[in-house]
DNA sequence: ATTAACGGGCTTTTT
DNA sequence: GCCCGTTAAT
């Protein structure tokens, strides 16, 4: 062994040292939280790589952009020669393999990704058009879940004719999954399922290409093993069949998307397709205090369906997990920004973590109000934002013509008069001539000049557009099209209380485009667009407090974390109530959750939460309960969890009651709204005439 | 006859 | 808050 190697597994742990060496062959890891995954994969390729291994001969896949990204920098940072190893998510490897062999399925290499939403557009056209009933055709939202369920688990249409079993399925599913992927070939696009349902349809079929990958990558690594599904799964074993140099790392605690088709027990099963497989398991945790430690593992040793193995730690035990209970949402979250305020820990090492996203709006409106800086992961992304999908779709259509959904999007934004009706003229035409909706549009000046003559300044448009693609960055190529089409004039009528924010979006999107144009002199427009499709802008911006869903959360780590909304009904989801499976899923999420935090956990609830009708009470999480009290602070009541406390608290003594008119020192005259107990004090929610909805003590106030 | 604007009903988690 | 069905405007 020399220096370098030596160096690289200094300070490991036995675990640890052994995941590293075992180079060749399958192997299994079993990473608990925080026992140093990462570090183990990325010296495994450094290592690798100074052993004579060809940079490029290495494939590592991972779920989200975050974690390759950040997988890819560390292991840089080992070894620098892995700039040339493929470390990405499977969906951008998927797209990239695809790309490069598009014609082996019909595709044209520079096809268009479709998020959720497109798919949920094309979806509806297909229902529209079919012969469904009209019952059938107003659960359009089942659909999509049920189609992507089903393209999950790999199942083509035709599995779906030959499979009787599946039989609970919505009147008709076969028959609009078959023409959804005819409409999606037509368009030359993919959705999500499709870059993975392709790949294998590829790797089945095509010998030829088979042969290739397998050859191109000598040793594969897949991160979050627990989280795949099964088509990912036949990824990877077919990938991996040549020389079976196959690592995939995972802990079934942290399994928290078998909603979306991941199967845990793929971990557990690895060596059913790798019978030699070695397995290791890393149980010593570095992240967190002993207490957090303690308490996640007193959560999650409630859930029957798991192996065998238990986390440790020799940090010291640190601050106690601390739980406050607060009247409203409102509440809550002014108290979680006034804790944030009040404590001294790195906005970039600070996080708040929810079940869902709507969550996340009051807690926005506190934080802005506060003047802290913030950055939300996952979902609102900028890409979402419809000025931004917009424009996207504007140049969606430069890129690839045959992309009806993109033009359907904006054929009339601005509007021009094109509804309903002339679309549906205009689908007649398409469909007769077998050309896309644009293609038609472009030839209609002889068959139809009156809507031909709707259309020109939006064609004109494009076609001005797509003379300077060549030869403009491509900011400026969008910045022709905001021009030709008076885009921000459309914006400034129909939304003119958000222009301004709307106004910096689409400026940020011009930027972001000629930055890509300077980083990338040969970069085409399909390369930017795919990686907006694909790649969230999640990195962690110092100086920003980070606010996400629990979902998003794992894989990172904070110094202090805070969970909101630990009631029964958000955590664990309401509807997750029924089954013990899905309860258990709900306490993997907690547990990612807990682990998190590095020093400091602070858990929060609301008495009453105001959603989208009225106020609804929830009580303290059921989870709560399973946390040991000399790991946590804050509790009320124990009898209290999981059950909702139905019973006014009045206070007598002051004849202070509900509907009461009081005075407040500093906020004056208001209406008792409601009486709450908070930290086991009384305080009541008054309406106040000048200062609106505040919490107060019940002593502060008069009659 | 069509298109544009307005108000009502739901909201889990995501590549 | 977002998507959809209804009404008002052309």
């Amino acid at each position: 062994m020399d220096t370098y190697q030596q160096e690289l597994i200094r300070d490991l742990n036995p675990a640890q040292k052994l995941a590293v060496e075992s180079l060749d062959g399958p192997l299994v890891i079993f990473a608990g939280a925080g026992s140093g995954k990462t570090r183990v994969i990325t010296s495994r390729i450094a290592s690798l790589i100074h052993n004579g291994v060809d940079p490029r001969k290495i494939l590592a896949l991972t779920f989200t952009n975050r974690a390759a990204t950040e997988m890819k920098q560390r292991a840089i940072a080992l070894n620098p020669k892995a700039v040339g190893s493929q470390i990405s998510t499977f969906h951008s490897c998927c797209a990239r393999w695809l790309r490069e062999f598009a014609d082996e399925l019909g595709f044209n290499s520079n096809f268009t990704i479709l998020d959720d939403s497109d798919s949920k557009s094309v979806l509806k056209g297909v229902i529209q058009k079919s012969s469904l009933s009209e019952s059938a055709k107003a659960s359009l939202p089942d659909y999509k879940q049920v189609l992507s369920n089903i393209k999950v688990q790999g199942l083509f249409p035709k599995d779906i004719l030959k499979n009787k079993m599946l039989d609970d399925l919505p009147e008709g599913f076969d028959e609009i999954y078959k023409s959804y992927q005819v409409q999606l070939a037509n368009c030359n696009s993919m959705d999500f399922g499709d870059l993975m349902m392709n790949m294998i349809l590829l790797l089945r079929n095509n010998v030829k290409v088979k042969q290739i990958l397998q050859n191109r990558y000598a040793y594969i690594m897949v991160d979050e093993y627990q989280d795949t599904n099964s088509v990912q799964i036949e990824l990877v074993t077919a990938l991996g069949q040549g020389t079976r140099n196959v690592c995939v790392v995972g802990d079934d605690d942290q399994s928290i998307y078998s909603w979306r088709g991941a199967k845990a027990r793929n971990i557990l099963e690895f060596d059913r397709c790798f019978s030699e497989a070695k397995t290791v398991k890393l149980e010593q945790n570095y992240r967190c205090t002993a207490h957090i430690i303690d308490a996640a593992n007193a959560v999650i040793k409630n859930n029957q369906i798991r192996a065998s193995k238990k986390l440790w730690t020799e940090n010291p035990q640190g601050e106690k997990i601390e739980f406050v209970y607060e009247s409203d949402n409102e509440m809550e979250a002014h108290h979680v920004v006034e804790s944030i305020k009040s404590e001294n820990y790195m906005p970039e090492q600070t996080a708040i973590f929810y079940r869902t996203n709507s969550q996340s709006r009051l807690l926005e409106e506190a934080l802005l109000r506060e003047n802290i800086n913030y950055q939300i992961y996952g979902t609102t992304r900028f890409y979402d934002r419809v000025e931004v999908k917009d424009l996207v779709a504007y140049l969606r259509l430069l890129v690839n013509p045959l992309d009806d959904v993109a033009f359907l999007r904006v054929v009339n934004k601005p509007a021009r008069k094109i509804g309903g009706k002339s679309i549906q003229t205009l689908q007649k035409y398409a469909e007769e001539a077998s050309k896309s909706l644009l293609q038609i549009a472009n030839s209609l000046s002889e068959t139809d000049p009156k809507l031909f003559h709707k259309l020109m300044p939006f064609l004109a448009c494009l076609n001005i557009a797509k003379k300077n693609l060549e030869r403009e960055p491509l900011g400026n190529v969008l910045s022709i099209i905001l021009d030709q089409i008076s885009y921000l004039k459309y914006v400034e009528k129909k939304y003119p209380n958000q222009f301004q924010e709307k106004c910096e979006n689409i400026h940020e999107l011009v930027v972001a485009l000629n930055e890509f144009s300077t980083a990338n002199p040969n970069g085409k427009l399909e390369d930017w667009l795919q990686n907006i499709t694909l790649v969230r802008g999640d990195n962690n911006i110092s100086g920003y407090v980070s606010l996400m869903t629990l979902h998003m959360a794992k894989g990172l780590e904070f110094d202090r974390v805070y969970i909101m909304g630990f009631e029964d009904g958000l955590i664990p989801h309401k509807n997750s109530l029924e089954s013990k499976q899905q309860l258990e899923e709900e306490r993997r999420l907690v547990y990612v959750g807990i682990t998190r935090a590095r020093r400091k956990l602070t858990l929060t609830a609301a008495y009453r939460r105001l959603g989208y009708q009225g106020y609804v009470n929830l009580p303290p999480s059921r989870f709560l309960a399973e946390i040991p009290k000399e790991c946590i602070k804050g509790l009320v009541e124990e009898a209290s969890y999981g059950k909702l406390d139905e019973t006014e608290v009045v206070d007598e003594e002051n004849g202070i009651t509900r509907h009461q008119s009081v005075y407040h020192p500093t906020y004056g005259y208001g209406m008792i709204d409601n009486i709450v107990v908070v930290h086991g004090k009384q305080k009541a929610v008054v309406e106040f005439d000048d200062f609106g909805k505040r919490t107060v003590p019940v002593h502060h106030l008069r009659v």
